[in-house]
DNA sequence: TAGATTGTTAATCGATTAACAATC
DNA sequence: TAGATTGTTAATCGATTAACAATC
């Protein structure tokens, strides 16, 4: 990556899409793409594909477009799915296990190494039904320090509720996690070098429930 | 609402932070607040935030900032949490239980109101534990059409694989339903008055990796 | 070569920020 | 009234789109 332009979130949030048509082009055997095809498939305009990409590199070829193999692996590369980040899941509820038994995080350089809760309850069960994954046996929360400090852990994906968010959020972040998936419906105050990202359910849904209600596109 | 100049998206979906915000000062028996002092406690500019809001409305006084009671009170109503919004969740997975469990939809104006999947080993059971809700037990996803025509539903909200989610989001659309909330990785073209806001947890993760590795804020 | 399509510069568009008169 | 803060216009900034020379 040309490291002396900044890329912009605009941007950034664009890469995971063009990944996932890119992949969906190359497991239809589809060798190579114009811009033009690409953007009437994605519905933007061939010009922010050309302006997107180029921040990375040319990956195209004048006459021909772009291969899709390479492309798709450029992206790739670019997004770190080589990477093998690990994550842990706080909280064992309802939301923790879906991330628990969701298929396709591990495909992308995502790898959950634990999950932890504070129910009696729930420490000792499986988190993950189906399979061999050990990962899964839900831990006391009291031993987090103890396990990021032997184990590498660069994601905490957090579903704890909305009043213990920011306790929980300090303790990783004291721990040296730099990387918080936040599914509260808090918004985080934590150091800059801290990287955030929210899925704030509610939010989203209020938003649906707006344009529904405008009929707003 | 000056239904001259359209909204855009991006002061559309500013509006649910302003909600929780307002919210947050009023629980805290706050009375009155200017669009600076809010601009600190939101991190975004005064200036934004007197923009965003003059598109709905002068709600605040000269000399005086805004009032929390009733710039909260527009807001809501902005946001139509009166609305009584109805909605049935497609797949009782891991995220349909999630969704089906999720505490703070009810107060935000939107009601669940069924829950559907294919297979006989949930149908019959309760998606959600505690309470004696009746809306809970899953039903057959081949009786959704009698449903949906025999009561009142705004919104889907979609949890099924992948692979399926074309077929289902087609389904609904012909039923009627003209607002969706995408769970799957997937992007859906549906005709232009349907309204769809995607949940790609997938996406977001990924950007999230991508800013860990870039350290880029 | 001729045609196609990129990479990149320039133009446009829209969103954010700044400034300030209006006014509580 | 004097001070504070809005609503709104103007300026700035950044992102998107258009255009086209370069080149495969």
């Amino acid at each position: 990556m040309d490291k002396s332009k900044k890329i912009s979130f605009a941007v950034i949030r664009r890469l995971p899409r063009y990944y996932r048509y890119l992949s969906d082009l190359l497991r239809d055997g589809i060798e190579r793409i114009s811009s033009k095809e690409l953007s009437e498939r994605m519905g933007i305009t061939a010009s922010q594909i050309r302006q997107d990409l180029n921040n990375f590199g040319g990956f195209g070829q004048q006459g021909y477009g772009y291969n899709v193999v390479s492309l798709n692996a450029e992206i790739g590369r670019i997004l770190g799915i080589d990477h093998s980040f690990k994550a842990i899941i706080i909280g064992a509820g309802n939301m923790g296990h879906a991330l628990a038994n969701y298929p396709n995080f591990a495909g992308r350089g995502y790898e959950i190494v634990g999950i932890f809760d504070i129910s009696s309850d729930l420490i000792g069960t499986k988190a993950k039904e189906d399979g061999d994954a050990d990962w899964s046996v839900i831990r006391n929360i009291d031993t987090i320090e103890e396990f990021v400090k032997k184990n590498k852990v660069d994601i905490a994906m957090l579903t704890v509720p909305y009043q213990f968010t920011s306790a929980v959020a300090e303790k990783v972040v004291a721990l040296g996690i730099k990387a918080l998936w936040n599914f509260s419906a808090m918004d985080l105050k934590l150091p800059g070098d801290v990287v955030i990202e929210n899925v704030h359910l509610s939010d989203s849904l209020m938003v649906l429930g707006f344009r529904l209600h405008n009929l707003q596109n």
